[in-house]
DNA sequence: CTGAAAGCGCTTACAG
DNA sequence: CTGAAAGCGCTTACAG
């Protein structure tokens, strides 16, 4: 029964026959139009119109070997933080012919290999990754099947593999100078996890820089590592603030963190950034729509997205060798953030 | 210089081979374990590790006339509307042996055509949609196709699809029931678009059926209808203000809206809710960041997304013909909603 | 510019 | 429980 409907659908040949020529032609007219007469595309053209033809994804796939699809691995789709960025990756690679295939890890380092595996196995043609760092054995897997990859969400001159984003450390070194300059003595940070994450090690980094820079010892800076949520924000900001030592601001390794740390503060009926500041990282929409509206470092998503697509594409149809770019993520100065406040 | 690395690669022959059987033993292995002796399945599963055999995509696609991906078309990537219940629909289908294909149409209805096509082509087995809304012709293709689709964030007994969602007209007309019920006279409304978008129409529906209850004129409800995005909510709320009679309560289509208006009254110098109270729709993680926290309609989205993968792998295997199942979303009292302040 | 034919790597009746 | 073989629907040298 279900052999019936099937036989609706029109194949390759059936268009072959129904226009008087090859099989081998109909392809041409598909994929190389430009090899093949004016007026037998036409014909052709036509007649896949008025059948409906529209080719069998696997067969294709297999003779072909290429699937036109790429495939990114995410952290998570549950938050802002990839979507915007995905979103122009996604509309980028539609308009060249691409289509995506999404997944998320949850922040593991074990589901991110299988995903890597299971969409390399699907026939993604090439894969964007966040950040560098994970198990070489995987780089070496991918390096084996010939699978081009491209970095995002960071970028180092340092390492090898093509990537466009932008220098997390540099960027949160920028945002913590600033701190320091406004007077700030006793700063506090909330941190994403550090292992397998080198956004989250490279923010870290780029506070204890600016600690450095202004003579402090870096091993002092009360710093709390937690995973991504604004509940963990909330939970992060109560430790903090019954330390010894009061901080006068919070940075944080992310904009979800400083969320729940911003509005943990003001349960506590905290005035900020009066009795403190707090800065996130990402500028994510939600940035905007707190009050006090935050001061973060603004990645651009969009551009970032859009500019991995373009060069993914290349690096697939084989008109690039790999090229990295790296963005600026500049601060974004907003009301969360002023200067300590002497009476404290 | 390709084919070099390629030859790498072993497929099924070569697992054949080195396990000394044929290759259809080898296929059952993978696809059908238990008609297989169990040495036999020892044998060649461990050669298929050994090996780091793994399927080709394209022939088992087009060889099984199935490729083990399920599509998702949803509106936007962009906000967390869909992405909680797009993350647990994920989780549900790996689980399930299935990975996820998604894209997002911007709430474009042409545009949502063309990847129902795109997806359908590349060989997905079944198709998550949002709402019931769009072109018959669409419906018809699918159909004649063979691919099963369901139905989610929204559910109505009229409908013949399987759908796993919720009524959006009732959830709404309970909340506005409620609102009436406070005591509120003056009532306005910012709504997403409705064209195309039965969510949108049906929430609206359920505020005026909750006016009309009270005996008053729903065609004099003041509505503005607006794009997606805080923003709109914004400039929405600005018009609202500026009118005859100023509501003393907003009742919003989604929590989005509802953010950008009440962030928009705040600059305004309103208080919330004791000038205007303000009511969404999603219950978002947004709608408890805010201050003061959102009341609005909780949908529950995890739960959806979960069952709407469970249904739909069923589905495609046949282990079901189709059970729609309505959920529950529920009014989600927060501080945003006050009664109306009779100095006012 | 076009066609005949091989081949891509699987799955699945069919037979035993 | 297992194998030989056909077939899935394309693309692509190769030849003309």
């Amino acid at each position: 029964m279900d052999m019936q409907s099937n036989k609706n659908i029109p194949t390759l040949e059936d268009v072959a026959k129904a226009a008087g020529v090859s099989t081998a032609t109909v392809s041409r007219c598909l994929n190389l139009p430009d090899r093949v007469a004016k007026a037998t595309l036409d014909r052709v053209t036509k007649t896949v119109q008025d059948m409906g033809y529209t080719p069998n994804f696997g067969a294709r796939a297999m003779a072909a070997k290429r699937t036109f699809t790429i495939g990114a691995i995410i952290p998570t789709m549950e938050n802002s933080i990839f979507a915007r960025g995905l979103q122009a990756f996604q509309e980028e690679l539609n308009r060249r012919g691409y289509t995506l295939l999404v997944s998320s890890t949850g922040y593991k380092t074990d589901v991110e290999q299988e995903q890597i595996r299971a969409l390399v196995s699907r026939g993604a043609d090439a894969l964007l990754l966040i950040g560098y760092e994970r198990d070489p054995s995987i780089y070496a897997f991918l390096e084996n099947r010939n699978v081009p990859v491209l970095i995002a969400w960071a970028f180092s001159e340092h390492q090898a593999l093509t990537s466009i984003g932008f220098d997390n450390r540099r960027s949160m070194h920028r945002l913590a100078k600033h701190v320091i300059g406004l007077g700030h003595q006793n700063i506090a940070v909330i941190s994403g996890v550090t292992k397998w994450n080198d956004r989250a090690q490279q923010r870290l980094d780029g506070i204890k820089d600016a600690v450095r820079d202004a003579g402090r010892d870096p091993a002092e800076l009360p710093v709390i590592e937690t995973s991504y949520g604004v509940q963990s924000g909330r939970e992060a900001l109560d430790s903090l603030m019954t330390a010894d030592v009061r901080p006068t601001v919070i940075m944080c390794g992310n904009d979800v963190l400083a969320v729940g740390a911003l509005r943990r503060a003001q349960d506590l009926g905290l005035r900020v950034p009066e009795d403190l500041s707090i800065t996130g990282f990402d500028d994510i929409e939600l940035a905007e729509i707190v009050t006090p509206r935050l001061t973060t470092v603004h990645v651009p998503h969009r551009e970032m997205g859009r500019a991995a697509a373009t060069e993914l594409v290349n690096l697939v149809e084989k008109t690039s060798t790999g090229n990295s770019v790296e963005l600026q993520a500049l601060v974004e100065l907003r009301e969360s953030l002023g200067p300590p406040n002497p009476q404290l």
